[in-house]
Parts: C-alpha cells; structure tokens; sequence
DNA sequence: GTCAACTATTTAAGAATTGAAGTATAATGT
DNA sequence: ACATTATACTTCAATTCTTAAATAGTTGAC
C-alpha cells in the first residue's frame, strides 16, 4: 500500500497538520522554557478557579500518576501551586500563579503570532468556514 | 486575561482539535505494540525505498541521535532494517520489513475507522470543504 | 594528503509515560 | 457504628523520547 490511496482522507490530512504544528507548539513551548506537556497544563489552569489533579489528568489525557511530576515542575518554576481542598482532603487544588498567568499569556500571543502567519493563505471567510467546521467537529467528540 | 480571547481564534481551535486527536492517535499506535514516535517513524518509512537516518530525522522533526534508538527498537521489532549505502558509506539506509510494512497497512486501517466515527458529524460536503481548507494550510507551510 | 564537513552512534541528564503499590480520606452497606 | 469499598494523590520502577556533547568513520575540496 502507498500513501497514495491516504491521501484523499480527510483523517489523513488532520494528521499531517497535527504532525507539522507539533513542532511550531513545542518550539513556541521551548522558547519560554516549557515542555510541550508544561504548556499543555498551563494552559487548562486557570488563576482563578482551582482545578484538582485528577481533573487535570483527565483533559491532558494521561495517567494521574504521570500529572504528579509535570505540576511538580511547574510547582519548581512558580507558575502554579498545589492547596488542599477543605471540602475533601484527598483532593490537591492547583491554581496558576502570578507568575503562570503572565507566561500563559505570553504563551497564547505567541500561538497567535504563528496563526497569522500560518493561516494567512486563507481569506477570512475561509478561516471563519475553518473555525465552524471544527467547531462542529470537536461538538460531536461528546 | 481568560481564555474567551481565544475561543474564538482559529488556531485556538486548530490546536483543541490536535491536541485531542493525539490522544486518539497514541491509543491507536499502543493497540499496535508501537509508541507514539514509532507508529510516525513507520508511517514515513517504504518497504521499497531505502531512506537515510538523516532523512528521518529531519521528516520525524526530531535529533538525529534520537532515531538511532527509534529505529532500534523499531528493528529489534522486526518492522524495519538497516543497510548500508553502497554510495555512500557514512549512510545507513532504513526500509521496512514484510512485517512492518503489513504493520503500518493495519495502522492506517485503524485510522481510518476514527475518521468514519469522529467525522460522522460532517456531511459529506463539508468534509469535502474541510479537506480544501487543510490542503490549503498545509500548501503555505512551504 | 590534509582538513573541513557530514553521517551515524554513544553517553549522560531531564522529562514523559504507564503500571503497581501505598497512604490518606470519603462514601457505602449492614 | 463499623467494616468494606471506592477515590485522590503520591511514590517507585521500567521504558521511551528528547537534547547536547563527544566520538568514529567517511567523503569531498583544496
């Protein structure tokens, strides 16, 4: 089998995308001294509502066990904290900092940057059709 | 600042929809006995075309001393073997085995299964559009 | 022939990943 | 009330991915 017959699928053109942003995110990561797992995290905390572990395991998409080390880090950089939740004990709030907010934030208005560029071969109406189309997309994920 | 910013930005939604498919794609490589990094590798290598390291590495966006090991475990798997270039004898030449070639025919079937579940809520024109645009993004990259 | 550039590998260190075991806490059933 | 079960998180061990730096072998240009 060649490529050839993958290369009409829509699936298969989502994963060549994928594949090739992987590297754009991990720079844009790696320019602010993250791993692209780091910033991943960073970006489902928030600095206002408290998000406990398991929580966070659930939308990186890895095992608990695996969020322990990549809050530990964060933790050791001063972007995010851990507080223990009152209403349960077993539960370990984390919450971005200051300091996590602010490289949040830089960090989006890097990706924003990349879009402009990267998308800039669409026109508007192209990109809005884009956005309805995977919006409607990741509705039906659940 | 709060993520309502980038709700609406294209490349916020481009990157929610990557990064949920990876966890689609690792779980597809995993049900093959592959990491994540082995099912790309697989995927670039031909059972006809001999392809340096270098090649690979610059394809699989990675540190060339990182596909010595990839590769490794992808020959200790029996899906693929190296060979010297006659032409050139600094190079090692990677093809695919049988097994890795029928390997990477049963990765994209699984693949594909995903594209018919999770693209269901497209018509089919709209997939038809949405593989125009991609094509599209893709195109400028370079 | 010498020297610079290239190809691949090795090594060392950090990070991500999973599974299994362990601790503490909460919820449930009787 | 108490024992059992379930949940939340951590720790540990093993594997993989990652980069940087050092190495060995090969090539090509001068």
């Amino acid at each position: 089998m060649h490529n050839t017959r993958h290369d009409e699928s829509t699936y298969w053109l989502l994963l060549q995308l994928l594949l090739r942003s992987k590297h754009r995110i991990n720079a844009v990561s790696e320019k602010r001294g993250l791993t692209g797992m780091q910033a991943h995290a960073l970006s489902l905390l928030s600095p206002t509502t408290p998000q406990a572990m398991s929580s966070l395991s659930t939308h990186l998409g890895c095992d608990a066990s695996n969020v322990t080390g990549i809050v530990d880090r964060l933790e050791g950089g001063g972007l995010a904290e851990r507080n223990d939740n009152p209403a349960d004990r077993r539960v370990k709030s984390v919450m971005l900092t200051t300091a996590g907010s602010k490289l949040r934030e830089e960090f989006y208005d890097d990706l924003n940057e990349i879009e402009l560029a990267e998308l800039a071969g669409l026109t508007t109406d192209e990109q809005a059709e884009l956005r309805r189309l995977i919006t409607k997309v990741l509705a039906s994920y659940e």
